[in-house]
DNA sequence: TATTGTTATACTCTATAACTATA
DNA sequence: TATAGTTATAGAGTATAACAATA
């Protein structure tokens, strides 16, 4: 089923959009208007608000190197937008958390990045519901989408 | 329209699908399989095969330094995957032309790309042509997408 | 002994500034 | 005078290796 050809031409526009179009810029767009990399905003999302993340599983899911995980957590450290925690049970671990301003400026962040472009607009609003629900099918259907929201959710 | 409530659910979960879910890492994948760094098999995506790009072109559209659209040319040029050529009327201008080896590494890096996540598998085959005829709508009203397109086709 | 995170270091990516050639 | 591209250089981003603490 996932090779059939309409899927294909699916999964291709949705990154041509996503990548060449109007959006293209928008992670550099947003992040300068933070005053963050992309990198840090990015490690924003992975830390859900009030749930401590184990540097561990960034570099994992990232399949960076820890060392750089480190570097990311020492500059939103120094900018006020995380804490290092230590874990409960594993004293080798220790867990990034948000704080009060890190949780707003990961809102702030949300709401450029999910800023729809205008292209959107030429759909009718029942074609964006029809869209909707489609994509909402795939991303329950992705393995690791839905284990990262289930983190998130707590 | 544009901020409809469904609009905007539609257009986030296009981007937490391209950016956390299964296919989060395509492009590092696929340029790792290929021996290209990210920006190199990106600059790829931008020369249509046969046509050439002035630089300046290339600069402008990612909001990058010249210098650093030289310093991709570069590499690319050494790896045999693209030429300089001069442009037909305006002598300071040079553009980027994909050798035939260049065009074949570019069709690979896009299969590679557009070979869509499991997590479609997940819609009809119905379904999965509604969505593309959805996402090709959008496509079709997205002005930067559509002119790169243009473009592409010669 | 294996794993988490840090430090020191080096390599890659990207920008700035000064320059040449062309318009 | 302004624009396209290059060179040299510097800064940010990311990896590697050696290490300390904990499991």
């Amino acid at each position: 089923m996932v090779s059939t050809k309409a899927g294909r031409e699916a999964w291709q526009t949705m990154c041509e959009i996503l990548f060449e179009g109007e959006a293209h810029d928008r992670i550099q767009v947003a992040s300068a208007e933070l005053g963050l990399s992309p990198g840090l905003m990015k490690t924003l999302f992975h830390l859900p608000p009030g749930d401590g993340v184990p540097m561990r599983d960034l570099a994992d899911h990232w399949s960076c190197d820890a060392s750089y995980v480190t570097n990311l957590a020492d500059q939103l450290e120094e900018r006020g937008l995380v804490e290092r925690r230590p874990h409960a049970t594993d004293r080798r671990i220790k867990t990034l958390v948000l704080t009060a301003r890190g949780a707003a400026v990961r809102e702030r962040a949300q709401a450029l990045l999910y800023e729809p472009p205008s292209s959107l607009d030429a759909l009718t609003a029942t074609e964006q519901r029809a869209l909707r629900d489609l994509l909402r099918k795939i991303a329950a259907g992705d393995a690791e989408l839905t284990a990262s929201r289930a983190l998130a959710a707590g």
